[in-house]
DNA sequence: GTAGAGCTTCCAGTGCGGTGGAAGGTCAAG
DNA sequence: CTTGACCTTCCACCGCACTGGAAGCTCTAC
């Protein structure tokens, strides 16, 4: 299968698949006489597998090391599950953050509802905010 | 006031300063005979609304346009109400995927205590994912 | 034999908000 | 008179995940 091929097949860009290649995210495929990378079957799933984790929020170094571990140990379940549960706790800091902010933005609404524009002094920007 | 200072006042490095000024946030200081950056009492309230701005989710360019607008048009509260609703709008939508994902990943969490990792084929790198 | 699609490599740029280092000028204290 | 803190400029780099262009080779179809 040539890089084209499996970039139909995977939904992703042939310089994306180059790219995960050079990042080690991908096996070196084998060459046709022409130079052209040959890809074998494993290539999709594998390429899902990266789409997956990414989705999970797993980074591409991330991913790079649960290959690796797999490749090393055999199934990284453990590993695997590590992670997940790291990115969910960041998940909720997240989330957290970002629902307080949400807040304040509502606050700022509604507290510049009451203000007027003439109040604002020279050396603030807009009093709106701060 | 020369950097210095106002990087203390403002608790921001002085690179981070000139970098300000460097993007057009802030406007150029007058200089002592020296060349050193010296600074009005203004900086300071032009420091903290960037930091505010910024803690509201808006961007540097777009704080750099709510002050261009300021200084040509006056008091920008329209424009800010403006950015401001469309970044809680924003927010919304991040925190509905993120929220979406949190709870991906405890779908995943529970489904991967009934797994075996012996069942994990060779394509896969894990089945915990994907 | 030639057009066009597809492949190769390499280098460089994107966006965002800074941060780092080098090479040098300035100023106050000891 | 020297030390050390502080200031200046310039250019380059960080992370992250790609994306783009250029220059050139290969394969298929007409």
């Amino acid at each position: 299968m040539r890089i084209g091929e499996l970039g139909q097949a995977s939904a992703l860009a042939t310089r994306t698949i180059r790219f995960y290649e050079q990042a080690g995210l991908l096996p070196e495929p084998g060459r046709s006489p022409a130079g052209y990378r040959d890809y074998t079957a494993s290539a999709l799933p594998r390429l899902r597998f990266i789409r997956s984790a990414q989705a999970c929020g797993l980074t591409l170094a991330e991913i790079r090391q649960v290959i690796a571990v797999r490749e090393d140990s055999g199934p990284p379940c453990g590993h695997v599950l590590g992670l997940l549960d790291a990115h969910a706790a960041e998940l909720d800091q997240r989330i957290a953050d970002l629902t307080a902010l949400r807040e304040e933005l509502l606050r700022l609404r509604t507290r510049a509802a009451g203000l007027d524009p003439a109040t604002c002094g020279p050396d603030a920007v807009c009093h709106v905010i701060g």
